[in-house]
DNA sequence: AATAGATTGTGAATGTGAACTCAAGTGTTT
DNA sequence: AAACACTTGAGTTCACATTCACAATCTATT
């Protein structure tokens, strides 16, 4: 393996290899191929194995690979080998949508805090999380909480945005729908659903 | 202009330029120049005039864009210029916090059908649209309805899938954590919120 | 131990999209 | 009406990502 650099499609992927795995260690399954996993995800099985030559060889040739080594490998490389504290800003139908998903476990978050700006959900629990008043945003810095996630309506979203930014908050999950400002060394990766919806019926027949 | 191949990532970004241009206009904004779309969306300006130019002059130089007009376009382009109806499948979590958002208005998406298997979540109404039983999936062919969104656990994500095409869906949005397979002669696209948020700590500096 | 079959890892070729540049057209000012 | 500032549209160049092809390596079998 030669340095180069590494594409951001392949950062992309990972995740996605990375929860195939995690399902198919979980069935019991010890080994797999880069056929095998090709399959599951829904990606070309020489982009697999192209996208894990960027940091190593995870593989024997002419076996394959090792499900929870592999697995191990993807989780460093995305620095999921550690927990990651979040903190979910705006506690609505979205947002208590995500404090009861289940799914972020085996990425190794752990949503460690809730905001609201509604009095009436303030002090209430949310798979045990109580929700705090939105002037506690302070307090972030202190519990060394780096990841947010935004759950707020779109007026209110970019403000939430800069006080997350100014208590350390170094990756955002943007989930209102705009494209929100912030100092390039902050991550920010916005999914909006029904934006995503809206190019289905290009790409369908008639409709 | 000539006719090129249209690129995938400009269709991608033609819901972002759209989203942008409804929150102008409804702010009562008329005229809008591709520098002032790009710092709004979060896109070069260069990018938002190339992407516009497959498929046609929409803008007047030395001027810039009607905002309106504009809308009317890119709608036109992605064929939300009728009203498209949709079905949700698995009114849980994540299904319910997508049966209450408004957000789906502006692409003119109407969701007029949601289906549900626990018996008591049968028969009450969210947002005006009765919860049906699953086994009632088949009534979507007479209705007209030609999308589908799968909010259902990972385990029988694939078989509503298959259920789906069955009755002629042709666009899917997939928001359970796994790959679906379908003839490709129909779209899916699916979005994993935890899956997403899982290439944010790569980016960050220590964490 | 030789052969066949399976599978990885990677250089090279190809394809795709982003970035850049600038001519052409519009409005405004002097 | 000339000069200037602004803006679009699109050809060209460049960067990046995917696809392909195959040598290298392993296991199983005879």
């Amino acid at each position: 393996m030669r340095y180069r650099r590494i594409p951001d499609e392949t950062i992309r992927r990972l995740p996605l290899y990375l929860r195939g795995l995690t399902f198919m260690s979980r069935q019991g399954r010890r080994n797999i191929s880069s056929k095998d996993l090709a399959e599951l995800v829904g990606v070309n099985h020489w982009q697999i194995r192209k996208d894990f030559s960027y940091f190593g060889d995870f593989g024997v040739r002419g076996v394959g690979y090792e499900v929870d080594n592999l697995s191990k490998q993807i989780k460093k490389i995305l620095k999921l080998d550690v927990v990651h504290k979040a903190a979910l800003i705006g506690v609505g139908n979205i947002g208590s949508a995500v404090l009861k998903y289940p799914g972020f476990g085996i990425y190794s978050f752990d949503i460690a805090a809730a905001f609201d700006i509604n009095p009436k959900k303030v002090g209430r629990k949310i798979e045990n999380v109580v929700i705090e008043d939105i002037s506690k945003l302070q307090t972030l810095r202190k519990r060394k909480v780096k990841l947010g996630i935004i759950a707020v309506p779109r007026q209110v979203a970019q403000e939430i945005a800069e006080k997350l930014v100014e208590v350390g908050i170094q990756g955002i999950l943007n989930l209102s729908p705009r494209y929100i400002t912030v100092p390039k060394r902050v991550k920010v990766i916005t999914i909006d659903i029904a934006m995503d919806f809206a190019r289905l019926p290009y790409y369908t027949p008639s409709c």
